[in-house]
RNA sequence: GCGCCUGUAGCUCAGCUGGAUAGAGCAACGGACUUCUAAUCCGUAGGCCAGGGGUUCGAAUCCCUUCAGGCGCGCCA
């Protein structure tokens, strides 16, 4: 999405900074070239910012030591920066430390909830579709990635300016209602279900899948009971209804949990009576072809596999309620991007029918992105409903619960609302943990993992974030911008500011790669630099002045970690 | 068979618009609580960046190729 691509949205840009001094100096490159050739050094002792020379070698014929060495010298002296080295073919900028501390840290205090945010998506919608769990199907781990992912940009896009529009394209129609009405008439009773819910929902869906293999004839009366309720039979409909309900409560159930909301519930049954228009129009534009008793669109051209879109019986299918939700998303939301957070192995699907909407002449095709992740598996085999192999996203998070509630009991069993807290923790551990690889990396799910609470994961931030809190709420005291920035002198303290600086950026990246992951990780190596601070240096100390240049640090840090937990859709507690 | 994705420390992963000695966490071992919450911090150990070619002043990063794993390839979504 390289459109949303920008360069850095800090007010205070070094980089930028730097590459506008070296562009009187260097007349052959733009300052934009030259923007996107510094880079931050790996170490200390090479400065803050660096240019590397190498490539200025071949255009002024010089060797790149050469060319650092003399730069360096024609350099200006300015107030930002404390000195300008020349270090084999590279110029390295060391920044007034001073200055730059002052700037970043009065930034977030002077931004506060806001801090990182920006208005670059003023006036434009983003439709998110995810979660979309299916119907009268457990909710487990793997619809977990779809709802975290996608609820972390929904947050991000808003905090960046855009109007989210959330969608939760529930799969609420299809064959299996069929299988289920089968299922409950022979196996199942109006009790078992109101009381086992979509456990029992599923043992019964499963006991069908066992029965049919034995019994073909079962498929078939299956598919009678949905032709029926396409027909609008009233028993069938009513019987849809009631799973759909009993599913729907215990779904809210996960998401208050989760604390993930949506706009619109508009799933896969409140586009039935909205296709047969759109089939109309793909006739009408000579796309459909008949094939083996079915209507295609050909992509053979494009070196794709055929998009079904009529069924030899005469029945619809997903790519068909696709296209018809993006025409019908379009005209509703008038969408500046429609994102479709689903898994890797839907991609070739969603490739189709991209190219289908492109073919009926809507030239916005390419706001339709699809957000692929990579597939959960439970000891090495994938989860698969159908056979009743998975492990429930409630139950997790209740065991993440109860787990962290003995925590709690055993470090603060003082602390007010503890079930609150641990409720926060606990499914921020949850979530935390799967928005903290690469979208597209599989993850395989381990209860050790998941449950581990030390080193990078959302206690962690969390328990950092409440580290912050309780020093401010100790001190008692006023922290404004008026801070001595010269008092913050360690390299502990530098390191933890350069650190904050970089939190801007990367909201911008996350959005722009549509990777929440990028925060996740921003977000550890945010706390693990206030940790060294924190541990080496005291803050509530007798000297006034130190003490609040040491707390408009804290305050700044606690601002990066809160937003930056919102935004991935945890929540920051102000005690543990 | 064709296509897409992945392969970095024992494990889980960063780093991939090429740049300075490849970084974290977990697990292991050794340290640090009379002091702001030890869900913390410090240290030790652990790498032919899957293999092989190429491009380049420079490759974990780009290109080609082989191997391994995952996923997909017409009436499920």
């Amino acid at each position: 999405m390289n459109n949303f691509r920008l360069r850095s949205i800090n007010m205070l840009d070094i980089k930028q900074m730097i590459a506008s001094i070296l562009e009187k100096e260097i007349p052959t490159l733009d300052d934009e070239t030259i923007y996107n050739m510094l880079e931050y050094p790996p170490e200390d002792n090479m400065g803050d910012v660096a240019l590397p020379c190498f490539k200025l070698s071949r255009i002024l014929r010089k060797s790149p030591v050469q060319i650092a060495e003399e730069l360096v010298n024609k350099i200006p002296s300015d107030p930002r920066i404390e000195k300008v080295e020349s270090l084999s073919g590279y110029i390295n900028f060391f920044l007034n430390r001073q200055e730059f501390i002052k700037e970043v840290v009065s930034t977030a205090l002077r931004d506060k909830n806001k801090y990182g945010s920006r208005d670059i998506g003023k006036g434009k919608n983003i439709v998110i579709d995810y979660s979309a769990p299916n119907i009268a199907k457990p909710f487990h781990i793997g619809h977990l990635r779809s709802t975290a992912i996608g609820n972390s940009l929904y947050k991000i896009f808003e905090f960046l300016g855009y109007n989210s529009i959330g969608v939760n394209h529930l799969g609420d129609w299809g064959t299996q209602f069929g299988k289920l009405i089968v299922a409950y008439k022979r196996w199942g009773s109006k009790e078992s279900i109101e009381n086992g819910g979509i456990k029992e929902l599923m043992d019964i869906y499963v006991e069908f899948h066992d029965e049919a293999e034995k019994d073909p004839s079962l498929e078939d009366e299956a598919r009678q009971w949905f032709v029926k309720m396409e027909k609008g039979d009233k028993e069938a409909l009513e019987l849809w209804q009631w799973f759909k309900e009993i599913s729907l409560k215990e779904f809210n159930r996960v998401y208050e949990l989760l604390d993930v909301r949506f706009d619109s519930h508009a799933g896969e049954s409140f586009y039935e009576d909205k296709m047969p228009p759109v089939i109309e129009e793909l006739k009408e534009k000579n796309l459909l072809t008949e094939s083996q008793g079915a209507m295609i669109v050909d992509l053979e051209e494009y070196q794709m596999p055929p998009c079904l879109i009529i069924k030899n019986d005469g029945s619809t299918l997903y790519a068909t309620r696709d296209i018809t939700a993006a025409i019908y998303r379009k005209d509703t939301y008038d969408f500046e991007k429609c994102l479709y957070v689903t898994g890797a192995a839907q991609s070739l699907h969603f490739n189709q029918w991209f190219k289908v909407i492109e073919l009926m002449g809507y030239d916005w095709h390419d706001k339709l992105v699809h957000v692929p992740f990579g597939i959960v598996s439970l000891g090495g085999e994938k989860l698969a409903t159908r056979k009743g192999k998975v492990v429930l996203l409630e139950d997790i998070l209740s065991e993440a619960i109860k787990k962290t509630l003995r925590i709690i009991e055993e470090k603060n069993p003082n602390l007010e609302n503890k079930e609150e807290v641990a409720r926060q923790i606990g499914v921020g551990a949850i979530v935390f943990s799967d928005l903290s690889s690469n979208r597209i990396k599989d993850v395989s799910f381990s209860w050790d993992e998941i449950l581990n609470f030390d080193g990078e994961t959302g206690p962690y931030v969390q328990y950092t974030h409440a580290r912050t809190s309780s020093l401010l709420k100790r001190a008692e005291e006023n922290v404004d911008i008026g801070f001595d920035a010269s008092l913050l002198s360690s390299k502990e303290e530098f390191q933890l500011v350069k650190t904050l600086y970089l939190f801007p950026d990367k909201l911008v990246a996350a959005m722009d790669e549509l990777e929440p992951s990028i925060i996740t990780r921003y977000l550890v190596d945010l706390a693990q630099d206030f940790n060294r601070f924190y541990h080496e240096h005291p803050i509530l100390v007798e000297d006034k002045d130190l003490r609040q240049a040491r707390l408009a640090l804290v305050l700044a840090v606690k601002y990066a970690l809160a937003n930056g937990l919102k935004l991935i859709g945890l929540n920051a507690p102000e005690r543990v």
